[in-house]
DNA sequence: ACAAAAATACCGACCGGTTGGTGCAGTAAA
DNA sequence: TTTACTGCACCAACCGGTCGGTATTTTTGT
């Protein structure tokens, strides 16, 4: 029954996901998990055996999103920076629901178990910054992106949604320039 | 007794921000704030109605510390955005271990607790803003900076020191180029 | 000036509810 | 027979918050 199996360990993690975003970072609780994911709390423990081990689950499953759909970008883009910048200006906003309270749902619960974010972020860095004669520009342009992630992730943003879009635009024309 | 109830009330303040910082934003608990402050928990709850008071309170007089130390830098600098730059650049990380888990304390128990710190962080953008030809450039600036901060927040940063001291550095520097 | 009264500051036992997690008997499918 | 659960009772720990009571300070009446 391995097909199944994975079936209800994705179930469980999106059911993780959604209360993070509709309940709030705090209240990502065994019970709610379970039951939205239509499964017993003894089930639940049976795929993961402890909180953390759920909430771990759930970074990576991010992660992985993420990734996938940077190399997606990465296609028809020129360099990683400005792969990196049009996704997250593409995509931000549509995962940002789910995303934001998760991580902070991981920060709140145990710091170490964004690791592997923190690893994440540090190979695009090297990356953008081997590909760019310029590396720290480079590098101040990912970093204002980031910014605005984590303005989502807060619920911070003091920008309209037009501004928001001009900042976007901004930046990946000042990546393209970057570029030699 | 007005003294001493203002001095029991920074107390307990002091003790909650140490709470969080030590033992993470999750562990920010009535019981051990009160152990902290070397306070019963009632005596906590009468300075404090509830715990969303006390995170409230918490929240405000990080904002008051950092409007405090800004407007001092003020002084120096000539215009909001280096004075802004600068102060990140000289304080953050001392208090950023106290100010992390706060605000992410905050953040998981009730998201419009940042309410405030939004509203700030708005007031500062537009004043930059009023203050430069380019504005849009004055804003990136302020992103990148912005940035720095949050990995400090989550433990996110990539940089070592001295690549983030560069970065810094190069920040105020195109501020300062950026004035007319 | 001084005691009675009132307001203030604080204690800590206690309460109802929640949480993460266990244990186990049973079951349906592979 | 193993895998993948269900369903439920149960637990110790913990959590936010209440409550009755107490010590101390301030106010007030005389």
């Amino acid at each position: 029954m391995n097909k199944k199996s994975q079936l209800t360990n994705s179930q469980i993690i999106q059911a993780a996901l959604s209360v993070a975003a509709e309940k709030g970072a705090g209240k990502v609780t065994l019970d709610a998990v379970a039951k939205v994911a239509g499964v017993s709390k003894g089930g639940l423990i049976y795929h993961f055996p402890s909180k953390e081990a759920l909430i771990s689950a759930m970074v990576q499953h991010l992660l992985d999103e993420a990734e996938c759909q940077r190399t997606q970008q990465e296609r028809t883009e020129s360099s990683t920076l400005t792969a990196v910048l049009q996704t997250r200006a593409h995509f931000t906003r549509q995962i940002a629901g789910n995303t934001a309270m998760a991580i902070l749902a991981a920060a709140a619960e145990q710091p170490a178990l964004l690791q592997p974010v923190k690893q994440h972020n540090k190979d695009v860095l090297q990356q953008i910054q081997a590909e760019h004669g310029n590396a720290l520009q480079a590098t101040l342009l990912l970093l204002a992106s980031e910014a605005l992630i984590y303005h989502d992730l807060l619920n911070l943003s003091p920008f309209t949604a037009a501004e928001r879009s001009a900042l976007e635009q901004q930046l990946v024309q000042q990546a393209r320039e970057l570029q030699v």
